[in-house]
RNA sequence: GGGGGAAUUCCCGAGUGGCCAAAGGGGACAGACUGUAAAUCUGCUAGCUAUGCUUUCGGUGGUUCGAAUCCACCUUCCCCCA
């Protein structure tokens, strides 16, 4: 199957501007595309996991990529489909973002002569001339244009201010560069992005009298129409150290029965055989599905062999394996107990497992913490030093357990 | 530049002197049921040394025995007119 096929059955493309056109150049290699990453926090998180995927897939397909860091609009923010505006950054928050971003890109897409490479929009946007800029490409947008927008919409309402209303020109003016300057035909982005796509497409064309593509991803929505990839916490990030890998795969090893296949055809390299096979599976057979897809996704953001660990430290809380190994563990020193023993409360605020006495008095009170298999009566419960000595596992709620021990 | 309006807890939103740690909804969390899913029902949702105390209704001062509520100034946002 060509990959343009593959993409669109993959439930991949969301719009593009040219489909005939756009098929022809991906099928034969003959693209040279770029998907713009905006640095607005110090990790990526699973939607540009998307986007790095698509483009390793047309890579390999013979496609070139290119990675523009938005070193440059994060100066401005996009406000594509937001309720407000984005804080603004500084300087060194948008430096330290962007270091960040480049040393977990490298983990996917490979860099370097004939392979990806990577540009930061910095490099040319923050040298502009206000006035320049305005008589270069001014005459280009049409404000009547702009305002009906999609991206913008919800802004409409609740209030856009100038600074974000020229993301929109800043995401064109970078298309027209990276063609210029690169040979760029194409653009990729979520599907949040398509009005500043097209405005990049339109720009190329007015100015250069030339044809330039845009397509973009369809967002990953779940059953109920929200993104996926986020957890009341924030996002579902891939560094380590913010989510960590047993996280990273619980996370989508719970994912709910309709979203399932989509995620698996969406965000893996499985082939597509393989895929409808799976498709037809029902009911509990379904949780091997979704073992198959944290398994996959752990294993391409971590390595093979975190996903091991994490797979084992699943199967060890939830099948009664016993193995706690990779258990979360705290380490008590006697000073931190009284009379040789700690309340439940107190243990479990050491533990991290409340922020608060108030939140883990009410999980005992309502039946939702056990310690070794028992659950916990009352928030008089105390723990000994010598159970301490032996380890316990507490667990709260159905999926946090923590061990805790003497050290 | 002129006029009008708004800011409440994680979010939306009620509250216009004491009965307010603040209705209702959403979300989150916990319990039951289950398949580590969904749906449903129940509980719960500021903190603490806890029949009490402390902090919280954009900010700072003030009036009052008592302020989310009244007054003054400030900040931010929205709408209308230019």
């Amino acid at each position: 199957m060509e990959i343009y096929d593959e993409l669109v059955a993959r439930g991949l493309i969301a719009q593009v501007t040219n489909e005939k056109e756009i098929r022809d150049l991906v099928n034969n290699g003959k693209a040279t595309f770029y998907i713009g990453f905006d640095p607005t926090a110090d990790s990526l998180h699973v939607g540009h996991f998307m986007a790095l995927c698509l483009m390793k897939r047309l890579q390999m397909a013979g496609n070139k990529p290119v990675v523009l860091i938005g070193g440059g609009t994060a100066y401005v923010g996009d406000p594509s489909g937001r309720t407000d505006m984005r804080s603004m950054m500084t300087p060194e928050t948008i430096q330290h973002n962007c270091d960040c971003f480049k040393k977990q890109m490298e983990r996917f897409i490979e860099f370097g002569e004939d392979k990806a490479i990577m540009v930061n929009n910095a490099d040319w946007l923050l040298k502009l001339n206000y006035i320049d800029l305005l008589r270069e490409v001014g005459p280009c947008f049409s404000v009547n244009n702009m305002l009906r927008a999609e991206c913008y919409k919800q802004r409409m309402e609740k209030g856009l201010s100038f600074l974000e209303f020229n993301y929109m020109i800043m995401q064109s003016y970078d298309f027209y560069h990276l063609y210029q300057n690169y040979g760029c035909n194409m653009q990729f982005g979520g599907n949040d992005q398509w009005s500043n796509m097209l405005g990049g497409t339109e720009l190329i064309r007015r100015k250069l009298d030339k044809d330039a593509y845009a397509m973009t991803i369809t967002l990953l929505l779940n059953s109920e129409g929200k993104k996926m990839g986020k957890t009341a916490s924030g996002a579902v990030w891939l560094d380590p150290n913010k989510t960590s890998p047993f996280e990273f795969f619980q996370y989508w090893r719970n994912v709910g029965d309709d979203d399932v296949l989509k995620c698996i055809r969406m965000l893996t390299f499985l082939p597509l055989e393989q895929i409808d096979e799976m498709d037809k599976w029902e009911g509990s057979k379904l949780n091997e599905a979704k073992e198959i897809l944290a398994y996959e996704l752990t294993s391409l953001v971590h390595g093979e062999e975190e996903a091991n660990k994490a797979r084992t430290a699943s199967h060890a809380l939830f099948a009664g394996g016993g193995d706690d190994s990779n258990m979360p563990t705290t380490e008590f020193t006697s000073d931190q107990l009284t009379d040789g023993a700690i309340g439940v409360l107190d243990l479990m605020m050491a533990c991290g497992l409340c922020k608060t006495k108030s939140e883990a008095r009410r999980l005992v009170q309502q039946g939702g913490v056990s310690v070794d298999g028992e659950k916990v009566a009352s928030i008089d419960v105390k723990i000994t030093e010598d159970q301490l000595k032996n380890s316990i596992k507490i667990r709260k709620g159905k999926k946090v357990y923590h061990k805790a021990l003497m050290k």
